[in-house]
DNA sequence: TCTGGGGTCCTAGGACCC
DNA sequence: TCTGGGGTCCTAGGACCC
């Protein structure tokens, strides 16, 4: 039977978001930006209209927006991943199959769902998901992931579509990959578009037709040739459907001011290793490395700084304090005196299920005692906010390195929300 | 003045083993 | 001085994604 994929994607999501709760600011150019307020990274079709790209930093187009009366938001990510939730719980409905691809997408297993009328059907998801939740939504439709990927950039981007696009029929697949650049693939960056087009391969339909498999194979390796394959309909990604856990898990920052004192940095770091271990600790895991790096702005003519290392760990572990405590140690022998630092940050690794954690013959694991205090200072921070409860390292006031977030929106969506996953 | 953050997957190459 | 071949595991680095 044909395999049947949907891709369901949030418009300008993040300020999708913000407009909810500001009606006045609907049809308005609306901009969302990173952490730091540094670049864009959500704009609604008004603001592209005015030629802010995506990535482009608010400095260097804050005359434009100022303007033309631009709304500018720093980012709210406890909202964004609130309403996030609520949009998958909705799609969960239609699918006996979702895979939650971002905070943003969803790629939904339609496969038998021929008998309902498929576009039908997904005019019935996008009505729907808008009613409940308020977010709009696009939707693609394909007999593959790179299909339907595909189709929702196109029912994006077209008038006529009205939001939904299904390519099942091979005529419009045709029609659809020759208007598509390789560029705009799904899985195709920069590096791989350039080889492509030196092959003289510049839209998917070329692509998708190419003779030559093995040469596809050795200049973009084994995934370049699933795209090219899945182009012809054949499907090679599957819906990664189990709840999977993270195998790393990062937390860094860019400071809002530089930091210079070796003081200031190991308040920073510790901050970002507590933040990663309640991460770890949500999916009842433990790591046996932890990585530290910092680093000087590239973009300042500055003495520069780089540096990075892990530090292995004898024994898994979620304990915040235990991996503050290696990470200090990274991070005391790294420190150079004298550079202006714009950014540090730690990545756990090694990560495995906390059951299958082996116990070490030179190191204790973590205890029943650790156990309680890590779990009570989850439980306070949930219900009383991230920070409420921290351990000693991490510091208490006068943090120049915190972000800067002059634009955020207020906390809309407030207290112990969060829904259950159950899709 | 002001340029984000968090992930995954693949490959090549080295270390090591028999 | 001569010095195979195949397998596995690990890591660094590249590329890509949103």
């Amino acid at each position: 039977m044909q395999k049947i994929f949907a891709l369901v994607d949030c418009n300008a999501f993040f300020c999708s978001c913000e407009q909810l709760f500001r009606p006045d600011l609907r049809h308005k150019p609306v901009g969302v930006l990173s952490n730091n307020d540094g670049c864009f990274v959500s704009r609604t079709k008004e603001l592209k209209a005015l030629g802010v790209k995506m990535g482009e930093p608010y400095f260097k187009v804050k005359d434009i927006c100022e303007k033309h009366g631009v709304h500018v938001f720093s980012s709210n990510f406890s909202l964004y991943t609130n309403m996030s939730d609520r949009v998958m719980l909705t799609l969960s409905e239609f699918t006996p199959e979702l895979e939650v691809y971002s905070v943003d997408e969803a790629f939904l297993n339609l496969t038998g769902f021929e008998t309902w009328g498929l576009e039908e059907y997904a005019r019935k998801i996008k009505a729907t998901v808008e009613k409940n939740t308020g977010i709009p939504v696009s939707i693609g439709l394909g007999p593959t992931k790179t299909l339907a990927k595909v189709a929702n950039h196109i029912a994006k981007k077209s008038d006529k579509a009205k939001g939904v696009v299904c390519l099942l029929d091979p005529r419009l697949q045709d029609i659809a990959l020759a208007k598509t650049e390789v560029e705009d693939l799904w899985g195709v960056g920069r590096a791989n578009a350039r080889k492509l087009r030196s092959l003289n391969i510049r839209n998917a339909k070329e692509f998708r037709d190419y003779k030559n498999d093995k040469l596809i194979k050795k200049i973009f390796t084994k995934v370049g040739l699933q795209i090219k394959e899945e182009l012809q309909a054949y499907p090679r990604f599957e819906l990664k459907l189990e709840n999977s856990n993270k195998k790393q898990i990062n937390c860094s920052r860019t400071f809002g001011t530089p930091v210079f004192e070796l003081q200031a940095l190991r308040e920073a770091v510790a901050n970002y290793v507590s933040s990663a271990c309640e991460k770890l600790r949500k999916q009842k895991s433990v790591c046996f490395a932890v990585e530290v790096y910092m680093r000087t702005s590239p973009f300042k003519n500055v003495p520069q700084y780089y540096a990075i290392e892990e530090q292995k760990m004898l024994s898994g572990t979620s304990d915040t304090r235990k991996v503050i405590k290696y990470a200090m140690e990274v991070l005391d022998k790294l420190y150079r005196a004298g550079y202006e630092y714009k950014k540090a940050g730690v990545r756990l690794s090694h990560i495995i299920d906390r059951n299958q954690a082996q116990m070490s013959l030179f190191d204790l694991p973590d205890d029943v005692k650790s156990d309680s205090l890590m779990k009570c200072m989850d439980r306070v921070n949930a219900r009383d906010g991230s920070g409420t409860l921290k351990v000693a390292a991490c510091g208490v006031n006068n943090k120049a390195w915190a972000m800067n977030r002059n634009l955020k929106s207020p906390r809309y969506v407030t207290g112990w929300t969060e829904l259950r996953k159950v899709y």
